[in-house]
DNA sequence: ACTGTATTTCAACACTTGTTGATGTCAACA
DNA sequence: TGTTGACATCAACAAGTGTTGAAATACAGT
C-alpha cells in the first residue's frame, strides 16, 4: 500500500506541484509513530508516494526533512503566549484551553507529535522540546504570578498541561482520549490555576 | 571509548561471570538515550565491553534483550499498589510519595527510562507502557473513590505523576529536575488528592 | 522553436544494521 | 584425565540505511 508504481521519470502532466505538502504530511506521520531513526526515508517516501530522491530534492537530507516538520505555526506560539493577557483570576482556565485546543487541531497536532516522539528518541533533541516547553514563555510571565517560587508554579502548570496532551493523544488512555474537550477543562482547569496562583506545598482545604 | 582492544576468544580465566549484568546495564542506557532502533547492538556491545555476539547469546536477538531490560522488580509495583492501603484523607499524599519515590532509585529510574522512551519511539511498544501506566492497579481500587468518574480520577492523579516524572528525570526541566523531592511531594500531592477524592469539574473555592 | 529551470524517477554508492555459524578457551565433574 | 558445557570472540552474511549523480519529462519565457 501507498507504492509508487513505478511511473516514468520525469516532471508528470498536469502535476498539482503539492507532492512537497505530502511528503511533509508522510513525514510528520512516519516521525510521530516511529521516531527519528524508526521513520526511514524511503517509508516516508513510500507513504507519500513518491520517489526517495524527491525528499532530498526539497529538504537536502533527513536532518532537513525533520527540522522542516518540526516548523510550528507561529500562530500556535502566541495563542498560548496570549492567554497571559487578561485577570490572573481565570488565568489558568484560560491557560488551558489554549494549550490543550492546539492539541485538538489534527494537523498541529502532527507536529507536536512529531516532536515530542523524536525527542524521547534521540537525546539531543531533548533541548529543542524543553525550548518549546520553556523559552515559548519569557521570563515576563513570571511577574504575574505570586512571589513565592514562581519559577515552579509556572513550570508545574505547563507540565501538567503537558502531560494531559500526552496522555489524550500519543498515549491516548482511553479514561483521557475517549472524554470530550470540555469535560476534561473542567477537570483540569481548577488545578492550572491552583499551581499558578493558589497556595503552594500545603494541602488544600477541605470542600466537601 | 568503550571498545573491546580484541581479546581473543574463549573464556577469559578467572572471569567474574557479571557480564550479563553489564550487557543489561548498558542495554538500558542507551536504549533510554537512544531509543529502541537508536540503540544499536554493536553500539551496546562496545558500551558493556563486549562482543555483539555474546548479546545474541544470553539474549537471543534485540527484542529479547529489549524486553530483558524492561522487566521491573515486582516490588516496585508492590509499592505504588500498596499506597491504596490505608485511609483515603491522605491517599494523594501515599501515592505521590510512592511514585515518585520509585523514580529516585538511579536503577529503576533506568528501567522506567527505557521503558518511556523506546514507547514513544516505537508504536508497538506503546501498548505496554499504558499497561504499565492502568494495568498495574487492577480495577478494585476504583472502589475506594467517589462515585462520580473514578475513572477519570484515576487516571488523572496516574497521568499527572507520570508526566511530573518525566519532566524530572526525562526532560530535565531545571524547575523539577534541581527541587529536592519534599518541595515537589509538598506542591504535587495536594493536586493529587485533590483528583482523587476532591470535587471534579468545579474551580476550587478561593483560599487566600 | 529554443533555452533554461523545476520536477521526478532511476541506479548505484558506501556504510550500518541484526543475525548466524564456526572456533577458541576456561571451569567443573566423572 | 578426559569430557562436557558455559563463556566469549571472530568473520561473514543478507538486508536495509542515507546519500548522490545522472537522466527523463514538462513547463515558462523568449
Amino acid at each position: 500500500m501507498g507504492e509508487k508504481d513505478s511511473e516514468r521519470p520525469g516532471r508528470p502532466p498536469g502535476g498539482d506541484g503539492r507532492n512537497r505538502d505530502r511528503i511533509l504530511a508522510a513525514a510528520r506521520h512516519e516521525f510521530a509513530a516511529k521516531g527519528f531513526r524508526g521513520a526511514t526515508m524511503r517509508s516516508i517516501a513510500a507513504a507519500a508516494g513518491v520517489d526517495v530522491a524527491l525528499l532530498a530534492h526539497y529538504f537536502g537530507n533527513k536532518d532537513g526533512l525533520f527540522a522542516a516538520t518540526l516548523q510550528l505555526p507561529g500562530q500556535a506560539v502566541q495563542q498560548v503566549r496570549g492567554a497571559f493577557d487578561g485577570p490572573v483570576g481565570e488565568l489558568g482556565e484560560r491557560l488551558t484551553l489554549a494549550y490543550l485546543s492546539l492539541w485538538e487541531d489534527p494537523g498541529l497536532a502532527g507536529s507536536l507529535s512529531a516532536t515530542v516522539t523524536s525527542a524521547f528518541a534521540h537525546e539531543g533533541a531533548r533541548e529543542q522540546l524543553r525550548a518549546q516547553l520553556t523559552a515559548a514563555l519569557p521570563e515576563d510571565v513570571l511577574s504575574l504570578l505570586p512571589g513565592d517560587d514562581p519559577d515552579l508554579r509556572l513550570a508545574l502548570a505547563l507540565n501538567h498541561l503537558f502531560g494531559i496532551a500526552l496522555g489524550r493523544h500519543l498515549l491516548r488512555l482511553p479514561a483521557l482520549a475517549d472524554r470530550d474537550l470540555p469535560v476534561l477543562l473542567a477537570a483540569v482547569a481548577p488545578t492550572v490555576q491552583h499551581y499558578l496562583a493558589g497556595p503552594l506545598g500545603r494541602p488544600e482545604p477541605a470542600t466537601t
